[in-house]
DNA sequence: ACATTAATTCAATGATCGTTGTACTATCGA
DNA sequence: TCGATAGTACAACGATCATTGAATTAATGT
């Protein structure tokens, strides 16, 4: 993680309705989720979402896999880890500070 | 930590120069650092520093203290522990995730 | 009191971001 | 093949954000 890609997922974070896919991703766990069953669940027209999706992958925050004409995003759970790492490196200049880490969610 | 508040920490931290500041914060720990001389480290101008900071002090970030005409920043530990509880809330529908926490650092 | 330093505030300009409407590609079912 | 559905791509407008320069407040040292 450097911080060209922490500047990347926290930006891609700070909005309402990306904040929004990407805790309903990570609630989902592996199985993940549908565009259609995100933008019927939060409200939000196809193509408005289709750009915030694209913005989350971009960032690495999700993953994307195609089957069929329907497309599964998912919660990057270890592109979030590292950005917490990157967030709390050198903590206290290595005072007692122990960095803590995201959970690989039933992987 | 509301959705509110999450997008604010979020967002205060999506900027090159804030995220510079908040590392250098969360580094230099619990002693804090004054605005001069995260504006020398930087080379950020002071008028734009003290923006940013106050970006930062209003997502509630950083804290602030004031000695004599100096301000004392230091990075708020439980707040940032509280956004990533936030983004880690009901991982993967409670499966087998376990929200890790930001650490106290040297309190 | 005066000059100096620390830091903030404000207004204005330029740049970036988000939404919307439309058009497009691709897959599925009959 | 035809129609319907899933999802994406693109252009344009409106809104928001970041930087800059100048002015301001407050504390320090002489």
């Amino acid at each position: 993680m450097n911080e060209t890609q922490a500047l990347s997922a926290l930006a891609a974070l700070a909005h309402p309705q990306r904040l929004r896919v990407f805790r309903a991703l990570v609630v989902a766990g592996p199985a993940g989720l549908l565009p259609s069953v995100l933008a019927d669940r939060l409200g939000v027209a196809r193509n408005t979402l289709s750009f915030h999706l694209k913005t989350l992958a971009h960032a690495g925050l999700v993953t994307i896999e195609q089957q069929g004409r329907n497309l599964i995003y998912r919660a990057e759970y270890g592109h979030m880890n590292d950005l917490i790492g990157y967030l709390t490196e050198h903590c206290c200049e290595g005072g007692s500070c122990e960095v803590s880490a995201f959970p690989p969610c039933a992987s």
